[in-house]
This record gives C-alpha cells, structure tokens and sequence, in this order.
DNA sequence: GAATTGTTTAATAAGCCTATTAAAAACGCA
DNA sequence: TGCGTTTTTAATAGGCTTATTAAACAATTC
C-alpha cells in the first residue's frame, strides 16, 4: 500500500492519474467511471482503487488540484518600471494564455465545485493564502492610481471579477460558440487571438477616469 | 399515448417535465434518475418512460428549450426615443435580471452543450432563426454611433460577447463566490446588485471612444 | 533461492439505473 | 352499468458501476 501524500513514483500509479485527470476534466465525475479510467491508463480496474481506494477520493484530489491551479494563473505583478496599464495588460494576457493552454479548466471547476459543498473549505484556503493577498496588493496600487486620476474609482474585487469574467467566459462559453460559428481550428485560434486583443481594449478602456 | 408536439394537458405529464426541469438543470444530465425525477414528481418510475420514452428523449426537449430561452434573453431594442447608451444599458439590465431569476440556467447549458455534439444543429437553428437577425440590427447602429464619433470602434459579436461574459460569469462561477465570501442570502443579493451596476459602467465606459 | 513485500489480475457481490411488459386502476361515455 | 381507453403501477430483465477479495505474478531482500 502506497504512503499519503508521496510523490507518485509508480509508473501504473502515475498513469492512472494522469488517465482520471483528462478524463474527469472532459467528462466530468459522473460521466467518468472507474473502468474508463483503467482502460484508458491500461490496466485493471481493480488497480484504480489499489491507488486511490475510491472514485471520489481520486476525484478529489484531481479537483483540489485544479481548483488551486486555476485561482493561482490571475496574478498582476507590480513591476515598478512599467506603468499600472501596462503590468495590468500583462496580467489579463498572461491570463488569457494560461487559459488557451487548458481551454476545459474553468468548465470542469465550476460545474464540479457547484454540487460539492464538501469543497468550501477547499476554496476559502486556497483564496486566503493565496488571492486575499493579491487583492490586498492590487487594491493599494488602484487606491494610487484613482487618486492620481489617471483611472476612475473601481474596486480590486470588481476589477478581477470583471477581468476574469471577460477571459473565462471565451472557453467557458466555447462549445456554443464554436457551434455557431462553425470554424476549423485555424478560424477558432484565430478568433481566440482577436477575443484577447478586444478584452485586453475592453478593460483598459472602461478603466479611463 | 399522447400525440406528439401536444401541448402538456395531463397534469401528471406536465408535473414530470417540470420535475425534471428542475432536476436536470440542478444536477445536469448524469446526476439525475428517472427514479428520482418520479419521486419528485410523485410518481412510479415507468410513467416518466410512458410519457417520455427515453431519458434522453425528455432531457433533449428539456435542454433545446433552455437553450433557445438563454439565447433569447439578450436582446438589444432601438427605441429611437433614447440614445444608444440608454438603450444599450436596458439591454444590459433587462439581460442581467433575466438572469437573477434564473441563476443555474447558464451553467446548466454550457455544461450540457459541451459532451453533446448532437446539439450543433439546434444551437445554430435557434442563432439563424433569432440572433443573426439582432445582431445585424445592433451592427447598424454600431456603425452609425462609431461614425458620429460617440463610441470607439467595436464589433457586434465582440460587444455581445463581452456584456455575455460580464452578466453570465456572475452566475457560472456563482458557487464559487459564495463559498469564498461566505454571505447570508441578503449579502448575496446586494453583492449581485452591485456587480450589475459595475457591469453597466465598464461596458459603457469601455466604449468610449 | 526462499521468503517477504509490492503490483496486478480475475472474479464477483451488491447496488443502481434504464427500459419494457403485463396487469391493475381510473376514467369517459354510451 | 358496462365497455373501451387511458393512466398508473408492480415486477423485472439486463446492463453498467463501484468496491472488495483472493490469487497470481513480479520484484526485492537476505
């Protein structure tokens, strides 16, 4: 029996991991079963729950993870030598990118964390760790910034929300869209590239005292 | 047996359909039972099957509504008694609001749409049939507003896409908010109502030229 | 190389889920 | 009241799912 918490060092233990990863951020929990699991890892199922003991708590832990993943990639850095603009522009891009790289991300932690009040306490440690202190960060430079009139009076919550929002939404509400517009994948990174640009202009813009 | 496209008038019919209404768009497609849509409607489980043949079946009927309502609630209206800007933020607002009444709806379709390619052909029928159109008209408007000088230059899709994200992530990521900030129900509504006016102002702010 | 430990498999129990079938109950009308 | 139709139920087949168990296999150690 393998020690809690080690680092995976079993190749079948590793894969399987990695198998229930994909598949649970593709099809969610209920749509993924521990059979699928094995057989995409390509083992038996009965090695699934030799690692993991339960679907819920693999489950869990892939979910933890993700949830900390996906509050950690908003992060504006104030880098001295650029202006408020030009680090926040960075932040939103870097954003956005991180996205483009895990188009299923905000879809499966969402949808996941909505039914799961077990992950309250998940969530609230991960944002007191981690965000409050971004918050607390952003919110003294907009107090400087506002004061200075160089933008208009906004909150670092709203601020956030609505950068998140703008960014998110593009993978969130991909499946619709794509449906709609029916493109081939050079149409869709395209189109993805152009969403960037206008957000980034969006955000910038509505910031303008 | 009941004749197809009938209007529901058996009371125990309609009670099933809005059981599971409820249930699927609470718990989504795999989460939910025939049996636990019969116990919520106070029935045996094979009457949901009689009436409905299929699970899918009644899901399907169930999800191409919502889709075609969710599409339906932003509508932007040229009452040529008020500027753009006022008719645009009764847009906003009448769009928001549809959404306060309805808060799991946008979670509930871009989840289902997501693993359920079969929905590519409604998707657009219900875009054809009814955004297109409003977007051409919102096009027009755009153009003339741009070429008067009084907003920047933007795109309908880009316009609405951006007063989607902004209105729908409130609700999508809604879960997550309330496990961070941990409010009681009036501290969720007045954080809501405040979200709204913010949205109003960074789009308009954000179109300024 | 025998024994101990760890990994993997086959088999299977127990439960739930969908869908069907046949019978019972309720209803409507002649 | 009695007959035909519609609504509703009980029973159940068959499939899939999770989790466990015992045994086989592989690896490591002494």
């Amino acid at each position: 029996m393998k020690e809690e918490n080690s680092i995976h060092k079993n190749t079948m233990e590793l894969t399987i991991f990695k198998a229930a990863e994909e598949l649970f951020v593709e099809k969610g929990y209920n749509g993924t079963s521990t059979t699928e699991i094995a057989a995409k890892a390509g083992c038996n199922q009965a090695l699934v729950h030799y690692y993991y003991r339960t679907k819920a708590n693999l489950f869990n832990i892939i979910l933890k993870s993700k949830i900390n993943y996906m509050i950690s990639i908003f992060n504006y850095m104030d880098n001295r030598d650029l202006s408020f603009i030009e680090n926040l522009t960075i932040a939103i891009e870097m954003h956005f990118d991180a996205l483009v790289k895990d188009k299923r991300l905000p879809m499966f932690v969402f949808n996941e964390v909505r039914n799961n009040s077990e992950l309250v306490d998940v969530v609230r440690d991960v944002f007191n760790s981690n965000v409050s202190v971004m918050f607390r960060k952003l919110e003294i430079v907009l107090q400087e910034e506002i004061k200075a009139k160089r933008i208009r009076k906004v909150s670092a919550f709203d601020l956030v929300v609505t950068i998140s929002s703008l960014n998110m939404f593009v993978f969130l509400a991909f499946p619709v869209i794509d449906y709609i517009l029916n493109l081939d994948e050079k149409g869709v990174n395209d189109l993805i590239q152009e969403r960037k640009k206008d957000i980034v202009r969006t955000v910038i813009n509505s910031l303008r005292p």
